[in-house]
RNA sequence: GGGCUAGUAGCUCAGUGGUAGAGCAGUGCCCUUUUAAGGCAUGGGUCGAAGGUUCAAUCCCUUCCUGGCUCACCA
């Protein structure tokens, strides 16, 4: 049943009158000629010629006059005003026009003029109902004061109401709409930077018997034909590498992971993340990718590659500054631990009073001193390289340093944006790390994995050299777009029922 | 999970131990150049839910629900 209130059944009132009236309020289709952009765009023009415009959009602003009416229409690309005198439309469509609210959807023909107070706005000569809204959308209200500076009354400001009814949060705040266009943009960008490296676009199970390629709880879900426990992704990695192994050597894919996790400012249960895999590469030509695609997403989104963005001035100009982790902790930390002995780093990390969950290992040590000391510091953008081994086993052995491995991982305003390896692809290595992973539990972590037999099988076959890399774009569109949490770059993010 | 904080009209908010107010929106009338929609009039609320204290609760207390900020957890 309809949640009813005044404001409802004055609207349905309406709609009812309008159906005396033989006006359908909702008819199938309207043909539109021109948006908004266009017609702003083209003012003169269209002034000059008279040019008949077919334009539709959605009432934000409604003021009738006795005989005439003035209203914005906004549509995707903006919004302009539709001067409406019951002299220049029919007397069946000026009927309409009184039975207009906000938030109808309206269609109009007429042509283009300027009104006695200097404004731009179609004259209609045809006035459209195209959709009847029957509920009151809120009525913020805007002006442009003696600065030049836009004040907003009565904006639809409830982050809540924001986020459960995003319809309404896209049709009234430009800048929530301009994220999302933005975020469009981003992806696209990305997309024609990989395609025309000669990366092949794939796609991968969401649904899937055993987990892994990151070390995250996934969701459980069932399959009730095969009576089977399935696993949403927590990462794509594991499948195109398999894909690499099948010879198609370099691809990419989008996919949204589930990680079974706690949500706040920078996680959510459901993300999208970008993992893109090359064959005969290494880190190297991998971080070479990874600063282009954010130069150019950085371009497509704001035309520039200097923002400002969660507080700080960044350029995404490529190339970005390396530093090793070692370098990194000498740097802000002070210490230089590649010689330290494993007393002297038990009591580094005594002094910071870290805590060290199970068997103590060296490298997750280093690791624990690098993310206390120097991530908060990584204003970057900056790539930091050559972990210690400890840190996945999904990475090959660094060539030089047996205790490394040659992982980078980039930092942009204190966060980590993304993870990459020059990918581990002896299979016999691979299998005795991903055995020790699993019995041991990673050093008393809970996220353990199942072994892979499929995974490890498909190495066993034969991966060539492969550099790979695994991007958050949800936190990318955040800095991208200066947005303060990952739900104002996820169009319906998730929310409790109410 | 911890701490802090919020929920009052369609929206944004004010408010009080004696069952509630404003602006916009709505309704009615007037208005052919408005622009925060100009004039006059006017309807609208189980004050998030349930319990408790009290003569009396929207207000005080408890619990719950739904949010926000923050810490912790989490690549």
């Amino acid at each position: 049943m309809i949640d009813r209130n005044d404001q409802v059944d004055a609207r349905i009132a309406k709609l009812d009158k309008l159906r005396e009236l033989g006006v359908n309020p909702y008819p199938h289709h309207f043909s539109v000629s021109f948006d908004s952009k266009y017609l702003i765009d083209n003012k003169d023009q269209l002034l000059a010629a008279e040019t008949v415009v077919r334009w539709a959009g959605r009432v934000v602003r409604y003021n009738r006059k006795g005989k005439m009416c003035f209203m914005h229409l906004k549509d995707r690309t903006g919004k302009m005003q539709v001067v409406v005198m019951s002299s220049n439309v029919p007397e069946s469509d000026y009927e309409v026009v009184k039975l207009t609210d906000l938030g109808d959807w309206i269609g109009v023909e007429g042509t283009c003029m300027v009104t006695q107070a200097g404004e731009y706005s179609v004259r209609a000569t045809k006035f459209v109902m195209l959709s009847k809204a029957v509920r009151p959308l809120p009525t913020p209200k805007e002006k442009i004061d003696e600065q030049g500076n836009k004040v907003v009354f009565d904006e639809f400001a409830s982050v809540e109401l924001r986020y459960r009814q995003r319809y309404l949060d896209l049709t009234l705040n430009d800048d929530v709409r301009e994220v999302f266009y933005k975020r469009s943009r981003i992806v696209q960008a990305i997309r024609e930077y990989l395609l025309e490296q000669k990366y092949l676009e794939v796609e991968t199970p969401t649904l899937q018997p055993i987990y892994g390629g990151a070390n995250a709880r996934p969701f459980t879900t069932h399959h009730n034909a095969q009576g089977m426990t399935l696993y949403l992704r927590v990462a794509n990695e594991l499948y195109l590498k398999r894909c690499i192994v099948g010879g198609l050597d370099r691809v990419f894919e989008f996919t949204k992971n589930f990680r079974n996790e706690g949500m706040d400012r920078t996680h959510s249960p459901e993300f999208s993340a970008l993992e893109f895999y090359e064959a005969f590469a290494d880190y190297n030509d991998m971080m070479r990718h990874f600063e282009n695609i954010w130069e150019r997403a950085c371009i497509a989104a704001n035309g520039t590659t200097e923002i400002e963005t969660q507080g700080k001035q960044v350029s995404f100009k490529a190339p970005w500054p390396r530093l090793t982790v070692y370098q990194a902790i000498e740097k802000f930390a002070g210490l230089q631990v590649e010689s330290m002995s494993d007393d002297e780093i038990k009591s580094e990390i005594a002094k910071r009073h870290i805590e060290m969950k199970g068997e103590w290992l060296r490298g997750r040590a280093i690791l624990s001193i690098f993310e206390h000391d120097c991530e908060p510091n990584l204003t970057g953008p900056i790539f930091i390289t050559d972990f210690p081994k400890e840190s996945t086993p999904l990475c090959k052995g660094h060539r030089t340093k047996p205790e490394l491995i040659e992982q980078f991982e980039p930092y942009v305003v204190g966060w980590e944006v993304g993870n990459a390896y020059t990918e581990l692809n002896d299979p016999l290595l691979q299998r005795e790390l991903l055995e020790e992973q699993v019995s041991r539990g990673r050093g008393g972590e809970d996220e353990t994995h199942p072994m892979d037999e499929s995974f490890l099988h498909s190495i066993e076959c034969g991966l060539p050299p492969t550099g790979g890399v695994g991007i958050g774009v949800d936190r990318m569109i955040m800095i991208l777009t200066n947005q303060p949490t990952i739900r104002d770059v996820q169009l319906f993010p998730l929310m409790k029922p109410e």
